[in-house]
DNA sequence: TTGTACGCGTTATCAT
DNA sequence: ATGATAACGCGTACAA
């Protein structure tokens, strides 16, 4: 068939040159048989659009030639892409990987697919992140909590992408959240600990500066211990990587006259790194010192002795995230009669995992 | 300013309803100011190729309108979209967590968007998302190993967008590929026990039947193990998760009249998983059988014993996939002439990190 | 440096 | 059930 130019001198009067990509397009298969282009493209909306020998001879032209529907022709024709766009501090590592993947299998087994970015708890890179997936019309957005620069915030107010957070709660705020509540988790951490009989208990916070989720965690932890008369300490680890700030605390809190008797991480990379630490100082866990992380992460069970932790609901939260995403994209196609039908989430809970560590 | 069905009645003369989809778009921008479209387009492409004067009153026109550019028409017209496809057997879990990661970064650091789908070790997933991510006219596409579909191969061949595979090698392979041997980790993790002294050695295979590399690492293996006289040994684990699969491999293998001495674990996950189960079961490691997995895990230098293992050049697969894919672009919009100063990499070399359990 | 004209490949709309 | 035509919003080519 005609390669170069294709589909150019026949018809048009003023024939420029065309730009043409070289790719196998919509109108190729339509031609190669003879029909117009949108019964092709009714095919692959919905095969049930077209008769059925037309399917066949559709099926069998498209495979022939090779061709590969262009989304992005597509969604710039429906002003919406089956595109689905993420924003995780942390790609990778094992915090978020949970809910990453069951988010991401829901997308795929939605027909939709996954744009991810990374902000490394940085307004800054979360800002340029969100511009640059609001570009591509995704269907929705997924954020990390609740903290953003006032720009993101400006654009999240003015796109109608809807949006919505994870990895946090607050039953108000626009963005629904599908979550759970940080300070809840300090608060859990706290009396855990003082019902152990812990008195001398310190919080180490997350070497990532801009991690505030665990700073919420913390005051909800200072809460209880003043609650309960005791007053909490705290401890900001220097080192940036996890393992070597966790060490950091764990010697810094046991040093003085006052040494502390138990410690909560911010999370569990912190919690392992004072684990092997004090394993190999010789310092008895949770005899000299208790320790307990948070997210409960899959090696967290297999150190010695084991790590007590608050597990958080990571699967959970993505499967949820992408149920609510769906139900809403149905009903805004099913008309708005149904949209209502769709409500708000309530909030997660965390568990307690205790084992030998505390 | 003009907000539903905006510059429409005033050129058109057959003006019929536009589709408009209510986003700022450039035009309104070049309208808010009195300037042509073309302008803000420069601007944004390049801010150098507009008048200071203009730059500065885009710019403000820009933020004061919440102007966010629309990839997905700015794709269609220049037919190349600053987006990256990237295909990985896992998207969460440790093994790939670095390679993704560190190119990640490199995409972004790009200005270019990472769009990722997990294969879960199906050809058959791998082809969907190989078929959405084309699509989208990535700029370039990253596949691991070189195992496909036909289809999948089919795409290949006829796509002009430039692929990469990781995670392999083979120095021939039409797909440049960014990685290291897979036999070659079979022969090291052979020899390394051979040279401890041990000599009933079995291998594990990974229980995600696609996993295909791991064959190799065992063929590996193998090769080495009877060029020293000894029938290397094999388990095929039943168990889907990989903690439990391990486990028992590890029964299994010390079942019998002849039981093993040391066993090769597809991967860290496996091994740990062994690991575990023979220190609940007060099986002495290393001491009445060895243990090594592959991958050097994050948590693997936790457990106790430490875990020997093969460390493959995770972020460095990233790290070099990235360069090769902007070299390549590069090349391209300098003009033919300097495209052939990229050069196909060399192999990666695997590190043996030895530990207690061997 | 700035502007005009038009195509990129698809889908929405209206017509048969 | 199928077709004709005009958008979608931007970048390329060419002109001034």
């Amino acid at each position: 068939m005609r390669n170069t130019a294709k589909h150019a001198a026949e018809e048009e009067p003023h024939t420029r040159l065309r730009r043409n990509s070289g790719r196998v397009t919509l109108r190729d298969v339509a031609d190669h048989l003879g029909i117009s282009q949108i019964s092709v493209s009714r095919y692959f909306q919905d095969p049930e659009r077209v008769s059925g020998s037309l399917r066949e001879r559709i099926a069998q032209a498209v495979a022939q030639l090779g061709y590969v529907p262009n989304l992005v022709a597509g969604g710039l024709a429906s002003a919406h892409s089956r595109v689905i766009g993420m924003v995780i501090p942390n790609i990778s590592g094992p915090i978020f990987a949970a809910t990453i993947q069951s988010f991401s299998d829901a997308v795929t087994a939605h027909g939709y697919q996954l744009l991810l970015a990374s902000s490394y708890f940085s307004g800054e890179q979360e800002e340029n992140a969100v511009r640059g997936l609001l570009g591509w019309s995704p269907a929705a957005l997924v954020l990390t909590s609740h903290f953003h620069t006032q720009a993101t915030e400006a654009m999240l107010a003015r796109t109608s992408v809807p949006v919505i957070e994870t990895w946090d709660y607050q039953a108000r705020r626009k963005p629904w959240q599908v979550g759970f509540s940080h300070p809840e988790v300090g608060r859990m951490a706290a009396r855990h600990l003082l019902e152990r009989g812990y008195r001398r208990i310190a919080f180490v916070q997350n070497s990532a500066a801009g991690d505030f989720s665990a700073l919420e965690r913390r005051d909800g932890f200072a809460e209880v211990m003043r609650e309960h008369g005791r007053e909490p300490r705290f401890h900001v680890p220097q080192e940036a990587q996890p393992a070597h700030a966790g060490r950091e605390a764990l010697f810094a809190l046991l040093d003085g006259p006052d040494p502390a008797d138990a410690i909560v991480f911010a999370n569990d990379n912190l919690a392992s790194g004072a684990l092997l630490a004090a394993q190999r100082a010789g310092i008895a866990v949770p005899q000299r010192v208790a320790l307990m992380g948070f997210g409960d992460f899959p090696f967290s069970e297999m150190l010695t002795p084991g790590l007590t932790t608050i597990r958080p609901p990571a699967r959970q939260m993505g499967v949820l995230a992408a149920e609510l995403i769906f139900a809403r994209l149905d009903a805004v196609q099913a008309g708005k009669e149904r949209a209502g039908a769709v409500r708000r989430p309530k909030a997660l809970a965390c568990e307690l995992i205790v084992r030998e560590s505390t």
